[in-house]
DNA sequence: TTTTTATTTATTGGATCCAATATAGATGAA
DNA sequence: TTCATCTATATTGGATCCAATAAATAAAAA
């Protein structure tokens, strides 16, 4: 199913979200090509695809570099999910949910309500919560019936920063992400009720301020990439947490 | 300074946007490639570009249509342009603005002012105040100092209804488009109001309304594209009426 | 020593060839 | 007549060649 073009688009992206090709790290075609065993071609459009993506800028005559991202530019990427994540919200509430969705959404809620009884949370648990986390936003995004919110996230989500603001953590600090991560779930309870009451303005506010719950992760990101620190990373997300 | 592979995304773009190119119509790599007068590799990168931006939509083994769009994904679009713009303005106005961005809007508005002391329009006034608003919207993105608005609307703006319902009037109802243009350059004075007094919830508020104003084109749009007509439109524009 | 200019080199952009693939049409059997 | 299968054709995807270009470097003049 998967086409070769494809599968190179997806490395190299992977590459980029994963940390292994640094951030200012240049790219040229023919080395790439030559890395991945395949021709210039793909790589030439891989090239282009990820520039559009805003995972790479073009240097006139010298090829790619991974992009460079600012402190403030981080900011203002999760104020913009926010704004969209709080459109779906609304919409969501407007055109009240399926059945299967509002069930869904139910086990969620008490997957992460077992979750947090614990008083505690481990790598594991984050990793679970994470999973749980994602998919909780897909879903209010899909009830919004409306493409464009996913198509305008579509950008955001595979910005390197969005990306690491939206699932990183602090390893050495499990006590703190505990309550971060317990104050994001009752949020999620808080817009699931709103939602399902059928009270959009309200799920969008609280949404729009559960997104922002990231921001402090922002310049935790930046002060590590300075020095050269990678953030601890789960996977590749697509939501705010 | 035109590159010609630029140029070809340009000349596509620029034909489905103009409506030379029919919605759902078929384009293949050979013949669209003869007819531009280049080879097919600049037109390839230029259906995947376009295809990114979501104006062509991939027929697998079949090449490229260029995309339909439903009245229900029109809206959908222009409610995530009227939470952009708006979160816009918020921050326009929490930055404050720059002396030189606020005497260009006060022009602006002058200029919008003298527009319609005249009491009625004609086709080159709209012309002239499409200019007027899309500037004074260019300006309002720049100051909030925050690139991703900018970037998550560049994905929107290219698509053929978003500009469409952008620009579109009917040039049937000149007196009812009169009063549209009036009430949206009021609502240009009370943003500028607002984002100079520093009111950044007040200006999000009325910058989302005045996004949304734009609904009732989605449908006349549809309409006419179902009877295979085409709407009167200025040119292409980056921003809501 | 500094600045300008010329030359080399690295790198992308375009064209074309060949291979892979999916659709459409034709052909045959039920 | 209808369905399945096979074949032919249209079309994209990848590789490679050549040309254009921009950057880096070397050389020469001020």
């Amino acid at each position: 199913m998967n086409k070769p073009g494809q599968q190179v688009i997806s490395r190299l992206r992977q590459m980029i979200l994963s940390g292994d090709l640094a951030s200012g790290q240049r790219l040229a075609e023919i080395p790439t090509a030559e890395q991945l065993g395949v021709s210039r071609t793909p790589v030439r459009i891989a090239f282009r695809t990820l520039e559009q993506e805003g995972l790479l800028t073009k240097l006139s005559g010298r090829g790619y570099i991974v992009r460079q991202v600012t402190q403030a530019e981080i900011s203002g990427s999760i104020e913009v999910r926010g704004v969209l994540e709080g459109l779906a919200a609304r919409q969501a509430a407007e055109n009240s949910l399926s059945n299967e969705q509002k069930h869904e959404l139910l086990t969620l809620l008490r997957q992460g309500d077992d979750l947090f009884v614990k008083g505690s949370i481990d790598e594991q648990d984050l990793a679970l919560y994470h999973d749980i986390n994602q998919r909780f936003h897909q879903i209010i995004i899909e009830a919004s019936l409306n493409p464009a919110i996913a198509e305008a996230l579509s950008r955001n989500e595979h910005l390197p920063f969005a990306s690491v603001s939206a699932l990183a953590f602090d390893q050495n600090n499990l006590a703190q992400e505990y309550r971060r991560f317990n104050f994001a779930h009752m949020q999620h309870h808080a817009v699931f009720d709103a939602i399902t009451n059928g009270q959009g303005s309200r799920a969008e506010a609280i949404m729009r301020e559960h997104a922002n719950a990231t921001h402090g992760y922002a310049k935790t990101f930046s002060k590590m990439e300075e020095s050269g620190e990678k953030m601890q990373v789960l996977n590749n997300v697509n939501s705010a947490l």
